[in-house]
DNA sequence: GGCCAGGACACCA
DNA sequence: TGGTGTCATGGC
């Protein structure tokens, strides 16, 4: 069983400390959030950009965009159309039930604000524990493809394995840190990325025995 | 010009 | 429950 603490340690003393989120408010996190769904993180900040020159980076004025001005600046993001139905939504419901704060709703106990968001069309168990985390501050360990490429590689996941399962077996072997989690998390997005670069197919180069990076992160047998 | 990127959902078997 | 198609843009 890999020995997740050492990994992390691993990680930290290559690339850390990266003290992400990059946003100034927790709802300019839950923006990004969505905004990045299977998404270049680039092409997000162009649309962010466009948002803030908007100054549409609140509930309340992203709701009173009309859904096109709305699509049109977060085209650069992809999928525009049904993000800007997303976005929407999300700033419906924090009107009705926060006050149109998202703050409120991140004050809740973890798994009460998590249930909270999952139940919002549009925002799955991945973006719900990113806004969590990053937002919240909330002990919530964000799983992504890059998550999944580099744990199956160490041989700690194997394929398949529901997003609940991962998330649940992290959390069992970690301290419950929104710190830890939200380090963690960046250095796994950031040690794939870098690895990426130099071949087309990440799950190819970053991870297992053909990987040097990868065999240097596993511990030893 | 093809492939990929910090997912989620609807639909089907 | 698990597999597949769809949504769409910009960088490499």
């Amino acid at each position: 069983m890999t020995d997740l603490n050492d990994v992390y340690q691993r990680l930290a003393a290559a690339y850390g400390p990266l003290h992400w989120w990059p946003a100034e408010t927790p709802f300019e996190v839950a923006i990004g959030a969505i905004l990045t769904q299977n998404t270049n993180w680039k092409n997000v900040e162009m649309a962010i950009g466009n948002l803030r020159r908007a100054q549409a980076l609140t509930p309340q004025a992203l709701s009173e965009l009309s859904r096109d001005a709305l699509e049109q600046l977060i085209r650069p993001s992809g999928f525009f159309r049904q993000k800007a139905e997303r976005l929407q939504l999300l700033c419906a419901y924090l009107q009705t039930h926060h006050q149109g704060r998202l703050e409120q709703l991140l004050r809740q106990p973890l798994e009460q604000a998590r249930r909270e968001l999952l139940q919002l069309k549009g925002i799955g168990p991945e973006t719900a524990d990113s806004i969590l985390l990053y937002a919240g501050d909330l002990p919530s360990f964000v799983v992504d493809a890059y998550t999944r490429r580099l744990f199956e590689r160490l041989g700690e996941l194997r394929k398949n394995q529901s997003y609940e399962q991962i998330r649940e077996r992290f959390m069992a072997r970690l301290p419950a840190a929104a710190d830890l989690y939200n380090e963690y998390h960046a250095l796994i997005v950031e040690h794939c990325k870098r690895l990426c670069r130099t071949r087309p197919r990440c799950g190819d180069c970053c991870l297992g025995a053909i990987c040097r990076h990868a065999r240097r992160l596993a511990p030893p047998a």
